[in-house]
DNA sequence: GAGCGATTTGGCTAAACTTGCAAACAACCA
DNA sequence: TGGTTGTTTGCAAGTTTAGCCAAATCGCTC
């Protein structure tokens, strides 16, 4: 694989890489379904410390996933890019056909 | 966010994770347009050790996105679930978008 | 300017991931 | 059976990531 190849097929690992984390993927589901959220709306749903979220967030944002609007204190983040949310529907189809074989290997 | 939510974005992330990385990217990719492949092409269109590759192409199989199939001494691994292309078409936007972005920072 | 709430960043540790080499395995052929 | 090719696995080193605490920053209000 040529470097060239190689730069093409690592920027779209980055992207994956930044969705690949469950508090990442909570934050955008909860964007996706409510609109914008401030850090420490998130925080207070997700349990952990403000910093990680913080952390969470400033990683999708320099993936290009959301975008931040700071409004007095807060900072209030959106979905960026709308599609993410179908995007994960091939995952779905993954984790069913996953569980079918499950299945099947039990019988 | 209570255990019983986290598990199921956990199993959409390890899923996500499984794809995050630009060698596997690029066998998906072959995998999609080219149908089945064995270890020892990959190996050679990728031009890392067979070990390497054999597992990538392992922890694929782990995540349900691919499947193996033994033919003699050679292993032809194929996707399991072809809608993951579709899938990466929604990471083309946000890379698009992102590209977009660096101009109009530029102007 | 001091104080306060919201957010980000620095520092650090533990855990996870990636990779190549060498060795083990498996299937085939002579 | 012994050798050869294709694949996987054990191991070790290097790199990256996640998480928390503490400290710094930002915007507002008094």
């Amino acid at each position: 694989m040529d470097a060239q190849t190689f730069a093409r097929f690592d920027a779209r690992a980055k992207i994956l890489k930044a969705l690949a984390h469950p508090t990442r993927l909570f934050i955008v589901e909860e964007l996706a379904h409510r609109g914008e959220r401030c850090v420490c709306e998130l925080t207070e749903l997700i349990g952990a410390d403000m910093s990680t979220v913080s952390r969470h967030l400033s990683l999708l944002r320099g993936a290009g996933i959301v975008a931040d609007r700071k409004q007095g204190a807060q900072v209030h983040y959106r979905l960026r890019v709308p599609c993410v949310l179908d995007f994960l529907s091939c995952v779905e189809t993954v984790l069913q056909a996953n569980a079918q074989q499950q299945e099947a290997l039990l019988e």
